[in-house]
DNA sequence: GAGTGGTCTAGACCACGGG
DNA sequence: CCGTGGTCTAGACCACTCG
């Protein structure tokens, strides 16, 4: 039953990934400690740990301590998303990226984004609005409100030459956020910046950054009609 | 310059986030190599190798033997989604689960099927369509493909008390696959199962799943509109 | 209370890849 | 070549939490 020494994590992690698999381990079930499988491995229980680890971040393993580490049931599907900024994302499809400032000016964003931003309801922000073009036409319409007490310098900025996008990411730091995902039907307004048909389905995403306790920019970008966002499992 | 000793990997980690978002560290520059930020930091190289990892896993370092690592310029934010089963979605939004199969039928797939699944054209696929309901009302609807050959099991499954969608996670492994988000308006039918106006924008999940180098199923499933997937930052 | 995972340490060797 | 990150080891202590 013991084979061949495991001799690094990752094997020990495929090893681990095969039985549960295989149902040798099956969902719900107690699978032995550290210290014995490493002795079974034949490696540290640093290794196994590493390996044990790597699986739980998967979401196919329960890990607690006392308890022990039980295969999950129904493990819910995890994929790791990284959203670069619309420049370079365009760049990496081969088409050559430019963006189009629309609107630039302070004003008092609505009450659900003051209120999302947590902002006083009459604090003036900077909006800009934005359109991104791949290859001349348009791939993304970008809606964004900027806290300019969290960031002063945006104050300064035309938007002109470098996109709010991309200008916020290299000036802005941000401890955290939120994003979500959607579809919505281009208004005649997005409809007519985006050139696509009014109500056709666009594919929506809102982010939220905050450093700290202060919101740093709230957006929405809409994309062109066909835009998908993939990932691998 | 040389605060008290740093306890744990992940004081290390927030040591090492806060001089980069200080521009202590500016973007493309090249930090300490880990032996000099173990001293500094009065820490072993271990702690410090799995501090940096884990920012480097953010996508805010570039690491590289030799080269050693390097600030990221305009790193992509990175999100982990979690997907799980409907039914569990649905009960975590604390509503009640249930499901209503459509159809379940062998039929020959359509080519662009066929060809993103790898099986022969004339291959005989399960197809299963169903509606998932959140409190009785439509929740998403879902279109499947379910390859027979590398689930066997399936064949004998009616899909009518347990949803397709949960009974291929429990019986069906797969070791990869794919899964794309976008945008599309509701279909005639579409609109008829989930109950919105021809039309409608609804979000679109795609996913394709392998096991080794079969085909395990294929499904698309458009959620109600208003659908909303989050994650954060 | 006691078993289990979480982590730290010091030292070592290795693989990669820049110069 | 040789510096850097990647990893393994053995041993240790700790934190959590179940019973």
């Amino acid at each position: 039953m013991t084979g061949p020494a495991l001799r690094d994590w990752r094997s020990v992690r495929d090893e681990v990934l095969r039985r549960i698999r295989a149902r040798e381990w099956a969902p719900g079930e107690l699978i032995p400690n550290e210290a014995d499988l490493a002795v079974e491995f034949g490696c540290a229980r640093t290794t196994v740990n590493r390996a044990l680890r790597a699986v739980a971040e998967r979401g196919l393993l329960d890990r607690r301590r006392k308890a022990g580490s039980r295969v999950a049931v129904l493990p819910a599907a995890t994929a790791k998303l990284a959203i670069p900024v619309i420049r370079k994302e365009v760049e990496a499809l081969g088409r050559t990226y430019a963006h189009r400032l629309m609107e630039r000016c302070e004003a008092a964003p609505p009450e659900t984004v003051a209120r999302a931003m947590r902002v006083p309801a009459g604090a003036g922000l900077l909006r800009v609005r934005a359109l991104h073009l791949a290859d001349g036409g348009p791939y993304a319409f970008e809606d964004r409100w900027i806290n300019t007490i969290a960031v002063p310098g945006a104050a300064d900025q035309s938007f002109d030459r470098v996109s709010s996008n991309e200008w916020l990411l290299e000036n802005a730091p941000y401890t955290h956020g939120e994003i979500a995902f959607s579809a919505s039907k281009a208004s005649a307004g997005e409809a007519g910046l985006i050139g696509c048909a009014r109500g056709a389905a666009l594919f929506v995403l809102d982010r939220l950054t905050w450093d700290g306790a202060a919101s740093v920019t709230k957006v929405r970008i809409a994309f062109a009609p066909g835009h998908r966002l993939r990932t691998v499992l």
